[in-house]
DNA sequence: GCATTTATTGTCATTTGTGACAGTTTAAAT
DNA sequence: ATTTAAACTGTCACAAATGACAATAAATGC
């Protein structure tokens, strides 16, 4: 009975608003008037939904970590084992540069958000943690990638190239403010190749 | 006559103050009473002094930019030339790695700075243009550096060097928040020296 | 001491961001 | 039609950020 809730679809729409005006705004210059207008809502209505500032922030952490982690492991799995090996034409870590670097995949929003997370842990000791958890996540998943494929390389070496990996991937879309992205997207790929063929030569 | 002014040493610790601000809050996060309690001047001093908001981030991205581009040319011309090679124990491409990666010379708020203004630039066509420069007169130094050591390798495959290393340096001290970024010092050169080091296989 | 110039302090008005809430409208169940 | 629960609208109060400016204090040359 009564009138029916549009409570979650209403909260997905604000944290979509959210998470767009983070990427072209910053944390602190997503205005709730900003969050209001991106969503096509009043801003008395994005409080209702979604509570004060403070519950908003911590939903759009929640929310962005989660779908990083799920899009992530769903990547992971997606990779061939060594069973299934021979049925695949691409390596694991062919499949690894393209999920990183073609422009197909990727979401020039997505490392914005995260950047500014990053940032903003700098001031929030719970937001620190969680995004070292992810970082060390990352890179601790890329190694083991790594490993799979060259498993003669030495553990410094590997992390190393994840780390490489990781700074190609993340400096690539964090020039999407300046429009080089694209120009650079090549560069960054075949960087990348480089930094992955160090590790069968020794 | 008159009382002596102090407007030049005093817009000098206004900016150094807006350079941490920056640092520590970012761009919109540095409030003129943040400025004015970093620097331990009066609000209405920093105005007084330095004008109002506008030309307060005006002068404090010249001024970015400026010191930027005096040390970075400072280092390069501490390079040794052709002519200078023999004199000189550590070659072009080792020393641009101490200057990219060594502690010694990093400067943990530098970076940070200049992310913000690359993400402000996304609102701002004018910074844009300026920090568009800034990149691409920095990859296009560091690709002639490369070129003055591997004169073989063709430009492609330099470029994408040069792209590598500046985003192993970006990516570095973006972890500063995350106070990751010691932990990732040494990985971080390590793939800086395999990408150099693809450079001579061919 | 006096005039002059600038630093320095303090205050007020305006705008913007935020929180709280009263009142209205809408869509369902009975 | 009535009831009910929720969506929606509008508005007020408060705090923060900014801009403008008046008033005072300090340092210099004469």
């Amino acid at each position: 009975m009564g009138r029916p809730s549009k409570k979650e679809e209403r909260i997905e729409e604000i944290l979509n608003a959210f998470y767009r005006c983070v990427a072209r705004y910053g944390i602190d210059g997503s205005t709730l008037e900003r969050i209001a207008d991106e969503s096509g809502l009043k801003r008395s209505l994005v409080r209702h939904f979604a509570g004060n500032r403070e519950e908003l922030e911590s939903m759009l952490v929640d929310r962005v970590l989660e779908q990083s982690q799920q899009q992530w492991s769903g990547f992971i799995e997606s990779l061939p084992t060594k069973e299934s090996k021979e049925n695949c034409k691409k390596s694991c870590t062919e499949l690894l540069l393209e999920g990183l670097f073609s422009d197909q995949y990727s979401d020039g929003e997505y490392i914005l958000v995260i950047e500014s997370l990053i940032f903003s842990a700098g001031r929030d000791a719970a937001l620190r943690q969680r995004m070292q958890a992810w970082m060390q996540g990352f890179t601790d998943d890329i190694t083991f990638i790594l490993q799979g494929q060259f498993p003669k390389a030495d553990n410094a070496r590997l992390e190393a190239v994840s780390f490489g990996l990781i700074s190609l991937y993340f400096n690539l879309d964090s020039l999407a403010p300046l429009g080089m992205n694209q120009q650079y997207r090549q560069p960054a790929r075949s960087a990348a190749e480089y930094l992955l063929n160090s590790l069968s030569t020794d």
